[in-house]
DNA sequence: ATGTCC
């Protein structure tokens, strides 16, 4: 579909329904962000002609091209109305997310102990491709425990504490998860991943809160100026990817039988209330769980290391997923109804208020964790009243370099070097996989967060910049 | 993102 973005307000463009279109597209950017998104509006507009789509195809601003849909999209179908669920609309690594960790101790303190910190860190961390992983070998019980029960499952048998739970989404377990709709093949690959970074822009940074913008919002996160705190930015592994794999393939040949066409093949969808639809989701949310799971484990790795360096305690702020769809309740035109939504590349922002929050967070609103480009900011935000895109908001910088233009770019090592140079303590696993993640080849996170902030998305409550970074 | 093609 073609895709003519014209202004409609501040930071808020529209592209007007032409053709099988069904909703408008929206687009929350900034002119130059807009240019920047590129034929990625094109899919925008592709995902408004699915069977049920509510409201308006959404992009956030960091949005950029990916498969089928765009990534940094939102887009909400009613099942009641024929309303579809597309494995693309969540994307290969279903669940990838970001966690944040507050540490008891302030960036002058680390200071002595940083290398010691990293060197630490480097082995604790598996990371690469088919390096090992911190369970190195649960049964089968165990897998089918972490599939149903994400970072619950890991926090009972003895991988975290009882409080972290209360930090993650869905209190650290998707419901719905079914195991018996993930293949053999995806079992196989997750079995030897549990708790391992991957590579690609998925890293563990040591971090320091270079700036407070909301301090209520702030201290209700337990973060202050100058403190150190781990983002761990991960998702499924092969798991996911085997996953979307496999339920794109059942959706690309079902579809006809549901009198489905999509204006691209790789927008494979099924209706919500279909065995191919209930399938995915189930297996989805069995991902979505191994994807939290992993998380928790590389926090625990992580916290072994700073109490055996550092004597540090470390705090789990809270724990996102930027790649998942849900069932959720939402106001559309006054009417309450329930919606697929499907988020890639997009994070749930919930606002203050919401009963969806932990009480101590109730006031403050949901944190939004912002991983930056590898030697610049991230950040952390929080949910707005009034929130728009199903209350949704920006994932993350978004790539404007492909990993073989950047990798051509950059020479590794020199990038370790110039990162070094300005403080920043660095554990690759690789040259070229260090050289492919170049601040270079990724859009500007302030941009995206101003972007996203001015276009009434979130808000912004802190700037964290990198002491140390462990890369995939 | 991904045992970067079963």
């Amino acid at each position: 579909m073609m895709a003519h973005p014209v202004q409609e307000g501040p930071y808020r463009y529209r592209i007007e329904p032409t053709g099988a279109m069904r909703v408008p597209g929206v687009v929350f950017a900034s002119a130059g962000l807009l240019r920047e998104a590129g034929r990625a509006l094109e899919q925008v507009a592709n995902v408004a002609t699915l069977p049920g789509v509510v409201d308006a195809s959404y992009a956030m601003p960091d949005v950029h091209w990916g498969y089928g849909f765009a990534i940094g999209g939102v887009a909400a179908t009613d099942p009641r109305d024929g309303g579809v669920v597309s494995p693309g609309g969540v994307g290969f690594d279903i669940s990838c997310g970001v966690r944040l960790l507050a540490a008891d101790i302030d960036a002058p303190g680390l200071r002595p102990v940083l290398e010691r910190l990293m060197d630490g860190l480097d082995p604790a961390v598996p990371r690469g491709m088919g390096k090992g992983a911190v369970w190195r070998q649960p049964g089968r019980a165990d897998l089918a425990g972490i599939l149903t029960g994400g970072s619950r499952y890991a926090v009972e048998h003895g991988h975290g504490e009882e409080r972290d739970l209360l930090r993650c989404e869905d209190g650290g377990a998707v419901a719905g998860a079914d195991p018996g709709q993930v293949s053999g093949r995806a079992l196989e690959r997750g079995a030897r991943q549990v708790g391992s970074l991957g590579s690609g822009n998925h890293f563990l940074e040591v971090q320091r809160v270079a700036e407070v913008y909301d301090p209520a919002a702030a201290e209700a996160f337990g973060l202050a100026r100058d403190q150190v705190c781990v983002m761990i930015h991960c998702g499924s592994r092969g798991l996911g990817h085997q996953i979307c794999g496999d339920h794109v393939r059942a959706m690309d040949r079902g579809m006809a039988r549901y009198g489905i066409e999509v204006p691209d093949r790789q927008l494979a969808c099924a209706p919500v209330d279909s065995a191919e639809g209930r399938a995915y989701l189930g297996a989805m949310a069995a991902a979505a769980n191994y994807g939290r799971a992993n998380r928790q484990l590389l926090a625990q790795a992580a916290r072994r290391v700073f109490r055996r360096v550092a004597g540090a305690r470390l705090e789990l702020v809270y724990d996102v997923s930027h790649n998942l769809a849900k069932l959720e309740d939402h106001l559309v035109a006054g009417e309450r109804r329930r919606l697929c939504v499907h988020r890639k590349g997009a994070t749930l922002a919930l606002p203050p208020g919401h009963p969806g929050l932990p009480p101590d967070l109730r006031e403050a609103g949901q944190p939004v964790l912002i991983p930056g480009t590898m030697g610049t900011a991230s950040y952390v935000l929080a949910g707005v009243p009034g929130g728009r895109a199903f209350f949704s908001t920006c994932h993350g910088a978004g790539r404007v370099q492909s990993r073989h233009q950047a990798a051509r770019g950059v020479d590794g090592r020199r990038l370790r070097s110039s990162l070094e140079a300005e403080g920043i303590a660095v554990r690759a696993s690789s040259w070229r996989g260090l050289a492919e993640e170049a601040p270079a080849a990724y859009k500007d996170v302030s941009a995206v967060v101003e972007a996203g902030e001015g276009a009434g998305l979130c808000r912004k409550v802190a700037r964290l910049v990198p002491l140390g970074v462990v890369k995939g």
